[in-house]
DNA sequence: ACGTTAAGGATTGTAGACAATCTTATGTCT
DNA sequence: AGACATAAGATTGTCTACAATCCTTAACGT
């Protein structure tokens, strides 16, 4: 029922899931007349979609020079990374001392859900990857903080997966990032707040470091 | 040079100031009719105003109802202050080990041009408050995290200063305040990160406190 | 051959009108 | 009197057209 009702808002998520998807690049453009021809309606829904993009920083407007998909510096990553990690440290932090126990059992019962699945061998590299997204998405909830929930599921969120959607999943790293994500519940559980952010920093930082290697060996093949 | 060349652009600057100096209350409807007949033009112009005020947080919009200034609730409030707080304070970690030493003498430099303003009197509230909004502007900007700085600076800045435009500065606080600034720059030029986040913490801190019992004081008094 | 400049085309910014939706006020019923 | 349904009014969403600006291409001069 949450159906976008205006034309301007469908268009707004269609072109948002093609920019994560990586079926709009960076750097390509985006002219209010090709949207038109593709989507439909009139000029102004278009536009309206444009400045929402804009507003999440996934496209970058220049006046009277039109929209451009937002390509990132390495450096901006950095920074993206840096602020991110931050930012979900403190959620975590503030989870600890605020999740409820109902919304623990549930994280625990999360974990158990990914265990199986690993040992199964039925998750696919999309499917670990969902879940792990649901795992961070949980404790930034618990975080209890609105403002800290829409940075980092609304705005941070989708700049991350734009430039992590294509690169897969590591082979190894599933069974050691479970482990990484019982501790933190643990801690959380334990409502050791300092050390449930501390566990959270060394896990993102890993998957960072992890990240950073893949792209240096996809840049080096090229 | 860097007039707004857009008309939308333009209204959209006046009615930030208009409602970060509280010229339109939280609450306050925004027609987008009203603002044809306030700043002229037509509704379109109004209308990407409008949107780029909701995407700073500024207004909120209700499809096919119209956008008011964003009224925020105790626990909404709350939640702004404790992601600045994160985010100055990591600002500030990060300027101790990337500000160069040129920037740091300019801090020195402001710390001594707010001294002498203060002992000479001179500064009314309004001149001491930009004082100290430069001051942690120019840390934030040392930081050289453009996400950080797109965030505190565009984002929550606006928030708080109209949540906080009203109230007046206490008298007794200038000075310790200053001895605060000069003991985060004194760590800011040691490179000591850890304690520079640590004493901003505190700084930032002590002011959320003397903002909250203000404000507690003038809840009481109405 | 290269840089500069001017005209043309394409794209964005703005304007005004119509259609769809919500809000408000009125009237009716219980 | 209060709650609910209905209709008038107002406001937003969308459409089309026009004006202003930018980008491209081609011509010109050095």
């Amino acid at each position: 029922m949450s159906e976008p009702m205006t034309l301007a808002e469908k268009v707004f998520t269609e072109l948002t899931t093609a920019i994560v998807r990586g079926e709009l690049r960076p750097g390509d453009r985006l002219s209010e007349q090709t949207l038109v021809e593709r989507y439909g309606g009139s000029r102004a829904p278009m536009r309206e979609a444009i400045q929402r993009l804009e507003a999440r920083n996934l496209v970058k407007r220049v006046p009277h020079a039109g929209a451009r998909v937002v390509s990132l510096t390495t450096t901006e990553l950095r920074d993206i990374y840096e602020v991110r990690l931050e930012l979900e440290c403190m959620a975590c932090r503030l989870a600890a001392t605020r999740m409820t126990d109902d919304e623990i059992q549930e994280l625990y019962a999360l974990l158990k859900e990914h265990e199986d699945s690993i040992a199964a061998e039925q998750g696919l590299a999309y499917y670990q990857k969902a879940g792990d997204l649901d795992f961070h998405y949980r404790i930034i909830k618990g975080s209890k903080n609105s403002r800290l929930y829409q940075m980092l599921c609304g705005d941070l969120y989708h700049i991350v997966r734009m430039y992590r959607y294509q690169t897969s999943t590591s082979s190894k790293r599933p069974p050691q990032a479970l482990q990484e994500h019982k501790r933190i519940v643990e801690a959380i559980a334990a409502r050791d707040a300092e050390l449930a952010e501390l566990l959270m920093r060394r896990h993102i930082q890993t998957s960072i470091t992890n990240l950073e290697t893949r792209l240096a060996e996809e840049e080096g093949r090229q």
